[in-house]
DNA sequence: GTGGTCTAGACCACG
DNA sequence: GTGGTCTAGACCACT
């Protein structure tokens, strides 16, 4: 799976690793059991810290994204990713709701952001890039 | 109009003060060529850094949300917020699509995301908190 | 509040650490809402590096025994310690489990193993160790 | 005996094989001069690697609970397991220490505590799992 | 070769 | 001055 970082960004950079890994199983281009790029290799094949690739690791980890053998290494978590729950629910309209408040102040009406979402739905069905 | 901090959040304080500015414009507590306190009593009143306020402002008035003038004080852009533009729109998108890929990967539904953000529009249109 | 660390210990250090501060709050040296040192002084006071501290509180933060401030640092959750679950329950039985069984193998009685848990709940009630 | 090893714990996995050894002594399931299984055979039967299985026979025969012959193959020790002394009785204490410490500061009461540990004895005594 | 731990030192955002 | 992030490099346990 192709990973894209901007090192400029004010976004962490585990952050945005996190994030990648999220959308390559939104994407289906990761599959539950399937195995990760170990720490060291995939920091070399990025070209950032071990440490860094490490903290995103865990991150996941800790959220249920994927499992971490000592010895075998990372696999995306055989038992699929946890369902959204009522905490991930609450925490989903507590990060909307800034975008939405200042999309609503600038005049953007909600079929308009209804789209804007839909469209990126899109992109995730279409599978656009599942063959990078 | 009331203003809500979490001083406990990751959420830096001054990010939480602007989001709030944008949320009363958004709900219509606040409209344009309105009066907004002083960084000096505001930051008296909400018990937090002058510092911490003159950033939100700073910011506010660098999206062209507010106007300061340095003797009249700080007023709601009279002109009205600058809508939605191309840039604002790719930024949207750019913080949509962290969010909407956990939810597909956690199994939500294109139908339940929309909904989530229906929801949170309606907060805003019966303006519930209009009298805070 | 005294921090004795092991430093040849096997325990890695971030995990001593984070007991002692477990039992200070057991003990009720720390009381919710007492703030902790700073990452960097404690890191000087006990002669180890700064990011095995952050360790130790991250870890402590993720499960609910303190808070942490960008700014005004680290103290102990003022709402209180999170009360045992049944995911609490489970993990020390878990715990348990090994010990138990050693203690049987090794012919130890169940009074006797008891007595030796009640001998260290004494040493708490107590609070043998407040003054220090 | 049947061994459960969690390949994906962060117990090392000869630790989890030298703890089950020490349970199905408690247990009963095994006795003193009973034969094991070889460290080949073993490492074979539970699909693990040869050194993981003699890490965990040469820390039981270190702690007296087997002797390996070089020809005659592993047995229980005939002289029955080394009964607890002051040093085992220094590590137990060590060990339970953090576990009532965490307990304590979640609220739960020296009689709860003890009522989790005599389940856990109730489970040895009723020798549940003795035909596995 | 894998992840886990620890150290050391640097820069930044925040208040 | 606080924690957050990132880098670099080292040693260890496990398999």
């Amino acid at each position: 799976m192709l990973i894209r970082l901007d090192l400029e960004s004010n976004e962490p950079i585990y952050i945005q690793l996190r994030n990648q890994v999220v959308e390559g199983i939104a994407k289906k281009q990761l599959h539950p059991g399937e195995a990760l790029p170990s720490v060291r290799s995939l920091a070399a094949d990025i070209g950032i810290n071990l440490h860094t690739v490490n903290k995103a690791y865990q991150q996941l980890k800790q959220e249920g994204f994927i499992l971490i053998h000592r010895q075998k290494g990372v696999v995306i978590n055989p038992d699929g990713v946890p369902q959204a729950d009522e905490a991930y629910m609450n925490q989903l309209k507590f990060k909307l709701h800034p975008l939405i408040s200042e999309s609503i102040s600038r005049g953007l009406s909600e079929k308009e952001f209804l789209e804007v979402c839909s469209d990126i739905f899109s992109d995730f069905n279409k599978g656009g890039e599942k063959y990078e």
